[in-house]
DNA sequence: CCTATTAATAAATCATACAAATTAGCGTGT
DNA sequence: ACACGCTAATTTGTATGATTTATTAATAGG
């Protein structure tokens, strides 16, 4: 059409998503105000160069990730903070240079810090025999990645990923698994391990590992914590 | 119409929550297995007998909750477990009744085990004045309520929800804020404190209140773990 | 036998129409 | 002047059909 708009109808796919990332990030970082009234329907359609069908699926796409709500009547309006769904991958992604990302990352080793001891210890406890065996697996990996000669830090992550997200789902709890994903969407978008070489780190996956494999709840808690303590002395500040 | 399709239009409200919530028990039952190829939209419509609009809402819907996926040419898929978010409120409410829910309680205080005692500690820490001064509103409602001669349980669940709530919310950490919603969600639908007397667990509520209070972290730490044993023996089984 | 083009298909988007719900305001009666 | 109920206007909710795009698969050409 005739605004700057083309910039979200031709950019890469899904156009509801598009729209909804672009509402999302103005309530994320305040530009719509909690508790607000967002535009009408229409309104929006012609401000994003979109159809209603478009720009409702969007918003149903925030509703569900408990930004908005709508009424008959009233509109749409942006619900409070508190019911925001920060653990929700797709909002995470959206998170991007919000806010400041040395403190986001921060915060989610917050987050880190009182899962993954658990998550460990319920692994060593309740891990499948397949679990077992493709944990182990991805470990010989890490050990092969952390020795070779020049360090690959892209496949570092990939492997360091999977690794984490095999014990959340090793956990035997279906509320864990959803924190493999997160934590996926984190390494991803957020943590950029500029100053980790493997070579330090592996010892503490291997007591991980091993705790986890010999099904010893207590020390897989306590080599996990281990681990987070000295991710956490690598952050910025 | 002439189908059994008016349990569905002719219920509450919301015609695409009603049939995303019926997708949804089908997929968590097992009844559309993993990495299966859900029907057509169009299949799918004559089957509900709702429009395309409602039935696409609700599919995305269940896409952005990780149920399912869909791409062009190749159909709408449900994608598997692992990817399900689990710490969707809304998910949570659809379970009941899918899977043995003193199992789902179970696991749930699985999850607080981890997560609780480390929201208090850094709700000590890191609490406004506001939120203390709320905090304490509320435990004094507590109080009264306990100390009330008749035992209204309906007030109790809804200010123990509040009490734990306002600790996820009083962390200063975005990730834990949605734990409050959950824990909100759970008490309301699979939690049916019955043999809970408020009497007994008041105690526990005032150390984990006062060493908040107090901004002793591990106090606070400590009493949330005694708390949530606590919690665990009176657990059916 | 391999590669590139094309055709078929299902979802993605658009446009429009109508329905339902709720609020606000108007009007009437006491 | 006040209370009550009704109407109308606004906004989201639902429905339908047409068009576009993306992906697979088949087909034709090298």
């Amino acid at each position: 059409m005739e605004g700057g708009f083309e910039s979200i109808a031709g950019s890469k796919r899904s156009l509801h998503v598009q729209v909804a990332r672009e509402i999302a990030r103005k309530i994320l970082s305040g530009q719509l105000p909690q508790n607000s009234i967002i535009p009408s329907e229409l309104e929006l359609c012609e401000q994003f160069g979109v159809s209603r069908t478009a720009l409702r699926e969007a918003v149903k796409l925030l509703t569900s990730k408990g930004l908005l709500k709508s009424r008959p009547k009233v509109g749409t309006k942006v619900v409070e903070r508190a019911y925001w769904n920060f653990l929700d991958s797709q909002l995470i992604e959206w998170m991007d240079g919000i806010s400041d990302n040395d403190e986001f990352c921060s915060q989610f080793l917050g987050l880190r810090n009182a899962i993954e001891p658990e998550a460990c210890a319920l692994a060593a406890r309740n891990a499948t025999v397949e679990q077992r065996m493709k944990l182990s697996e991805i470990f010989e990996q890490m050990c092969d990645i952390a020795n070779a000669d020049v360090f690959d830090q892209a496949k570092w992550t990939s492997v360091d990923t999977q690794f984490h997200s095999l014990i959340f789902n090793s956990t035997g709890n279906v509320f864990y698994l959803p924190f493999g994903n997160i934590l996926t969407t984190m390494f991803a978008n957020f943590i950029h391990h500029s100053s980790t070489d493997g070579s330090t780190c592996i010892e503490e996956h291997r007591q991980i590992y091993s705790a986890i494999m010999a099904g010893n709840s207590d020390k897989a808690r306590l080599a996990s914590s281990t681990h987070l303590q000295a991710v956490k002395s690598k952050l910025p500040k």
